[in-house]
DNA sequence: CCCGGCTGTTACAAACCGTCACATTTTTGC
DNA sequence: GCAAAAATGTGACGGTTTGTAACAGCCGGG
């Protein structure tokens, strides 16, 4: 069964298997033969209204998806890591831009033969079910975060994210953050002072201690876990055991 | 192709099609043959975290979708009107608790069947398919309002998209909230109170019109959509034509 | 018919976060 | 390397939204 807490998909972006390795009747392998196309730091792959011509798999780097008001307000709905797939659910158009964030690279696959390939295939199928499953499992975990976590909750619920994608099982893990302060910022629906010095609490209360400008050490994952108000108690660390009471909403 | 701008779909939750007559082989014929249950305002068709056996198609009414955080927080991610689909894009368990707001009526089908229905058949799979992207397409749309709207836009948002979807395309629409304050307020990440405040000024201003406590007339469509703060320019409505200045975000 | 509970509205003070400003650090371009 | 530009950190201040509270309106029950 697929892992739930990844990070946030955006339309389209689906997190594929990480532990499962290709073999040739799954969605890794479609990408194989593709070659691989490199983007620079800041450069879009495509942008909101782009006809959908085109799946992608991220080989290496960090992409950002997000749509952007009419005034000039960002919203990113997503990050894109190694194994994700771009562009899946869409009919005509993109419905956001995809940036990449650092050096990144992409195999590209045929929007129209994508779509063959798992109308074909019986196996394949619940594979691109189960992403989208997970794909929208992360939306809604972003509804709940941006409609009523705290700005500490909400940067403590990425950090916690990136924490469990990359830290694995550690107990201290360190993480790389390879977006900018404004990317979270746009992420969170915050500003990129008051993620600025949010991170500088959560570094003076000793849950993080900055490694470079762009990775860090947690070090109290309990801690983190509390602040990022988490419904389940995955409290695995043993730094606070807070009584979980159950809500029951009066009707 | 579907129109876009639909309510909402939370996770599982899904729009179909509501031009397309039930034919043998569309979404709509498969729960045909289903008995009819009817559920009382306020009480629950599952909990999240439950065994997810079963899918279930809106037949009347109205439910709200929502999960809650330890502290009593609550979040709706979306409501489901006639002819949605509820608990689609799920694998084992329920991941929200699905609530009636008024008196509803539902088709339940089989989890298990459903999926081998899909499976079998290649007219089904498509349409399946563009409802999760609808689905997808309506969560980014929430993360936009909650991650960068103010309260005013969020509102002008909610009220619109209940006017596209059931004021048809009249110029002052009169439309029905079945939902209370409290509903609208965890949907749109705000407090009742904000809410109430809102509605009010947008009374005063003239863009809409209360006529019952659960029912309003939005007199200036157009308004509402400029209020709403929406990237594209919907604006058949010559209530004010607003320069739309395209947002270049630098790099 | 009146009453009690629930929902919705309004007012006011308070809190959180955003805005503005500037110092500091890091990165970029030459 | 050096200077310029960009990104980040920090503080003071203000605005939008929230929280608290009181009141009004609707609805069902006695």
């Amino acid at each position: 069964m697929l892992s739930q807490a990844t990070m946030s998909q955006p339309h389209g972006a689906v997190r594929r298997f990480a532990t499962v390795p290709p073999c040739p009747a799954s969605l890794n392998s479609l990408f194989g033969g593709q070659p691989v196309e490199t983007f620079e730091p800041g450069t879009a792959v495509f942008w909101e209204g782009d006809e959908a011509r085109h799946v992608f798999e991220v080989v290496e780097g960090v992409l950002r998806v997000f749509r952007i008001l009419s005034d000039g307000r960002r919203v990113i709905t997503g990050f894109l890591y190694p194994g994700d797939l771009l562009g899946v659910s869409l009919k005509d158009q993109y419905l956001y831009t995809a940036e990449a964030v650092n050096r990144t690279k992409l195999r590209r696959y045929e929007h129209g033969r994508f779509q063959e390939e798992i109308n074909r295939s019986p196996e394949l199928r619940p594979q691109l079910f189960a992403c989208l499953c997970d794909e929208m499992a992360a939306a809604q975990d972003q509804m709940v975060l941006l409609a009523r976590k705290s700005a500490e909750e909400r940067v403590a619920s990425f950090l916690l994210l990136i924490a469990r994608r990359l830290g694995g099982d550690e107990r201290q893990p360190v993480i790389e953050i390879p977006m900018t302060r404004l990317d979270m910022a746009d992420y969170l629906g915050l500003t990129i002072e008051t993620v600025s010095r949010t991170m500088t609490r959560l570094t003076n209360c000793g849950v993080i201690a900055p490694s470079s400008r762009h990775a860090l050490v947690v070090r109290k994952l309990g801690k983190l876990a509390l602040l990022a108000g988490e419904t389940e108690a995955d409290d695995k660390d043993g730094a606070g055991g807070r009584a979980i009471q159950q809500a029951v909403w009066p009707n």
